[in-house]
DNA sequence: ATCCTGTATCTGTCAAGCGCATATAGATGA
DNA sequence: TCATCTATATGCGCTTGACAGATACAGGAT
């Protein structure tokens, strides 16, 4: 059972994939941990809102970012044993991890300009042939 | 001599990559073919108008893209052994190639809109907190 | 003649990113 | 008891792409 998960291998017939940039959750993923402290299983949920929903992504990259990320001091974590459930590891961002984030989105603002200068780029070259 | 390239391995500190997406250059030589027959030393100056001006793109990555297009029926080849200096490999898009390519704009303009709302949920979270 | 530079293509190797499968385990309800 | 939901983690393998280096033709300088 495929769980209607999609594929976007390169040569196949390519699908919308909002992976398509490189690396794209671990701002994604200091974005929400700056709106709030959280687990990874509630950011897996949570990405959703931000074009995943079609395209989920795998729990196994979201740890995987996260203990990166915990490991270059962009985040800390702390257990939670709470009464309900297992434990959870809550996540929290540093100042460091703040910045890192302000990196991202200065280097997701150059990525933005590169892709609209190919969209026009394409768009004018298809109104003058055919 | 590292000749001026830039790296942008995660963790260190980033800089704008337009590399960031996935794959990219293989729609940017579509389109590149797309507006006329070409080789892959002539390709390789065409990007620096594309955004790769800053961080060079490296001629083994081109040739083997157009390899694999080639490969999977998207452009086909041909030698040309000119009077001046060695063989050059002329490509050529198919009509195969042309729908990829559209497949591949189609693409891009999701990951377009991906971006847009993640830059935006940015701005509009900054704009709250401090 | 030899060397350097520019043009042009190609291969080997290695690390990173990530999808997929799987293991583990507490809590809850049938 | 067993399935399911919550929650985290590891192993494996494929693809991408950076880096290094090999090959070869041509023209100009030494």
């Amino acid at each position: 059972m495929s769980s209607g998960r999609r594929r976007w291998r390169a040569g196949q017939q390519e699908e919308a994939c909002p992976r398509r940039i490189h690396n794209f959750l671990e701002p994604v993923l200091l974005l929400l941990l700056h709106c709030d402290e959280s687990h990874g299983y509630d950011l897996l949920e949570a990405l959703k809102e931000f074009g995943f929903e079609q395209n989920p992504v795998d729990s196994s990259t979201v740890y995987r970012i996260l203990r990166s990320l915990e490991e270059r001091g962009f985040v800390t974590s702390r257990w939670e044993t709470g009464d309900a459930g297992p434990a959870r590891r809550l996540y929290l961002i540093t100042e460091n991890g703040d910045d890192y984030l302000g990196r991202w989105i200065e280097d997701l603002r150059e990525t933005d300009r590169v892709l609209h200068h190919f969209l026009e780029t394409y768009d004018s070259h298809m109104q003058v042939h055919a």
